[in-house]
DNA sequence: CACCCGTGGTT
DNA sequence: TAACCAAGGGT
């Protein structure tokens, strides 16, 4: 049976154990976090950590960014990956100047209306640079809740609103605890109800997890469905071309492109949804570039 | 809702 | 080693 002050064990364990991530500090800006949570948007803490602090150094406000052109955000997103999120990023640093004058909105509905912005972002830029009372979902406390609280291996298919009804169940009443108890979830999960060997005998609410308490049953339900494979891949393809318009610091002709892929219908198809993206641009002279503004 | 979108670390 | 996984979002 799970003991009812699953959130008080979570901040007791999450005042010590926390990793002193870069975005975490008290006197970073509400801008410095949405920077972070873009970057994190499927990728790894320890690759987002020194990309983070170049991009903060050299674009410490939503304004510096939005005047330089997308082809540099592209360009210092560098290997990150997902280059739209660079895009977006930059459309983002755009829209808050000329809808907030400058300033990050905390208000959910703003958040939203950012581009690159979805549920989990907006929850945790409102939370965590805010301080404001919401429940943040991310991958890791969904497999938290799966295991804590419904007594599943795997958190299963998409449930948004299952999650956030039983985060928000279990939010405490302060906002400063709240925050505190989002970011220790996600903490729990990333480091000790990992997805593959969690370690449970390191649990700090092993006492109140549903999952322990009912035996650790293996997942039953329905497979998550499985990414593609990479090699091959039209985002392999992709990768090669963005990795060649950032590197030239002007139009890249097809013939020099075509050396990249040896399947040419595939090689078209990945230039021409990168332009559809808005991630390259035909240049006048038929090449292909990184868009400049 | 299913699928697409990069890149690299982990098992 | 191939598969899985990663502070998701857009369509």
């Amino acid at each position: 049976m799970p003991t009812p002050d699953l959130a008080g064990a979570l901040n007791e364990w999450f005042a010590d154990a926390a990793r002193p991530l870069p975005w975490r500090a008290a006197e970073v800006s509400p801008w410095a976090v949405l920077v972070s949570e873009f970057m994190l948007q499927q990728t790894q803490v320890a690759r987002v950590v020194p990309r983070w602090k170049a991009w903060i150094g050299r674009w410490p406000t939503p304004a510096a960014l939005a005047a330089e052109p997308p082809s540099e955000a592209v360009r210092a997103w560098d290997r990150l990956g997902y280059p739209r999120r660079a895009l977006w990023l930059h459309r983002a640093a755009v829209e808050i100047v000329e809808r907030h004058g400058g300033e990050v909105p905390a208000e959910l509905d703003d958040l939203l209306a950012l581009q690159g912005v979805g549920p989990y972002t907006a929850r945790a830029i409102a939370a965590f640079a805010f301080g404001r009372r919401h429940p943040v979902v991310d991958t890791n406390t969904r497999r938290v809740i799966a295991r804590a609280v419904l007594g599943q291996a795997q958190p299963g298919p998409p449930a948004t609103g299952r999650d956030l009804a039983a985060m928000g169940a279990l939010l405490p009443a302060s906002d400063a605890a709240a925050r505190a108890f989002n970011a220790a979830a996600m903490e729990l999960g990333a480091t000790v109800c990992t997805a593959r060997t969690p370690s449970c005998d390191a649990c700090p609410i092993a006492a109140a997890c549903a999952w322990r308490a009912a035996g650790y049953p293996p997942y039953d339900g329905p497979r998550r469905a499985v990414q593609g494979r990479f090699e091959g891949s039209d985002r392999q393809v992709r990768g090669l071309v963005m990795r060649e318009l950032r590197a030239a610091h002007r139009p890249v002709h097809a013939g020099e492109l075509a050396t990249l892929w040896p399947d040419a219908a595939q090689l078209e198809r990945a230039l021409g949804g990168l332009v559809a993206d808005g991630l390259a641009v035909a240049d006048a002279g038929g090449g292909l570039r990184l868009p400049d503004a």
